[in-house]
Parts: structure tokens; C-alpha cells; sequence
DNA sequence: TTAACATATTTTAAAATACTTACATACAAT
DNA sequence: ATTGTATGTAAGTATTTTAAAATATGTTAA
């Protein structure tokens, strides 16, 4: 693998790091883990404002790391299969078990 | 797992995620998977200010993610066993391979 | 139609991180 | 001793990220 495929990888891999280096998507994204929730519920579990909830969910969602569905006025959300979930199962492993 | 372990674990992951979060950081663990390598070696291989890849390696140094040796005028860095090394082979399949 | 609720977006200030430059230290060789 | 080479550290600036507040949108129910 040359020089430059080698830095568009670790450009890839180092956005969706970015991603999970922040605790409160952590939780969000562990809470997902166990599957769709509404952001109310996600507000309500993680206690922070339903703003920043929202701010997060945005930009995981533009990264495609989760997906949203309505139904009335409540959005769920739910992991989106891909690498994310590899590396939460892998970082939940070293970091929730043991 | 109560909130506040959840938290806190989702604290210390996230610390480790931030650390991983930046390309040339990856470059360089990427880099130490095949074995020890001097500040030298990897400044000219990655291509950024031999100063960045120092202020780097202090950093990943703090957190223990890499050891260092010293010998004559040239260090010596590599990677230290941990959860690191798990996170980074898991990255190295996602992003690297295929 | 209006009120009430759930969620999303925008704006802004503060905090954290990164990059550059310059300088400092450690060791080797002359 | 002095010079050269490898690495580390510090200071200043630039950039990015975060958090909070205010406001907007979409949906239901009265």
C-alpha cells in the first residue's frame, strides 16, 4: 500500500474517530446498541439538552452513522450498519466489559 | 452498567477516539505496527515537520499508547500493548484492507 | 385556527486543538 | 571546546469543535 492510498485511508478512519471522540455520542451511540430510540428517550437517558442531543444526531446522521425514521412527531434513530458498528462492539468490549 | 459507569467509560474511550481522531497520528501507529522506528524515520515517511511528528509522539507517549527508547543521539518509539493495539489492527481491517 | 409538543437548525462565544517558528537539550565526532 | 545531528519543548497564532440560547419546523389535538 503506497504513501498516498495509505493517507486517504487515515483520512477516512480519522473523521469517524473524530465522530466517537466525544462521550455524549459515545452514549448515544451505546444506547442505539440495543436499537431504535426516539430522541426524546436518548435526551431523557443521557441528560444533556435536546438540543445538543439533536446537534449530535445531525452530524452522525450526516456521516451516516445512524438513521432516522418518523412517526408522528417522534424521530427514532438507530445505528447504521458499517464500520461504526464494528468499532463500537470493538471499544464496548475493551472499555463496558471486563 | 449504571449511567455513571457508563459515562465514565465513555469518558476514557472517547479520550483514546480523540487521540486516534487526527491522520497523521494514525500514519504514524499505522507506521509502528511494523516495528520500532526512530523520530527520523518516521518524519521522512510521513512527510509533516519533524516537530509535529514530536509534539505527536508526546502525546501518544502521555496517554501510553507508545514507549520510547532512546539510543545515541536517534529514540526510538513503538507501540504499547493495550487496547490501542486492538483498536488500530480493527481500523487497520476496516479502512486498510478490501 | 390555535395551542402544545417533539425535534431541528442557526448563531455565537468560549474552549480545545493544531500548526509554525524559534529555541533548547542531548549526544557524537572532530 | 566546538560543531553537527537528532529530538524535544514553548510561545504565538490559526483553526476547529463545543455548548448554549434563541428560533424554526413539523405534527397532533382541541
Amino acid at each position: 500500500m503506497d504513501l498516498d492510498k495509505m493517507q486517504d485511508a487515515a483520512k477516512r478512519a480519522s473523521e469517524l474517530m473524530k465522530l466517537l471522540g466525544h462521550a455524549d455520542r459515545l452514549m448515544i451511540l451505546c444506547e442505539l446498541k440495543t436499537g431504535e430510540q426516539s430522541v426524546g428517550q436518548l435526551t431523557e437517558k443521557i441528560g444533556i439538552s435536546q438540543s445538543l442531543v439533536s446537534q449530535h444526531l445531525a452530524r452522525m446522521r450526516y456521516e451516516e452513522v445512524v438513521v432516522s425514521r418518523r412517526e408522528a412527531q417522534v424521530v427514532f434513530y438507530k445505528l447504521n450498519e458499517g464500520p461504526v458498528t464494528t468499532l463500537i462492539d470493538t471499544m464496548y468490549n475493551l472499555f463496558c466489559e471486563v
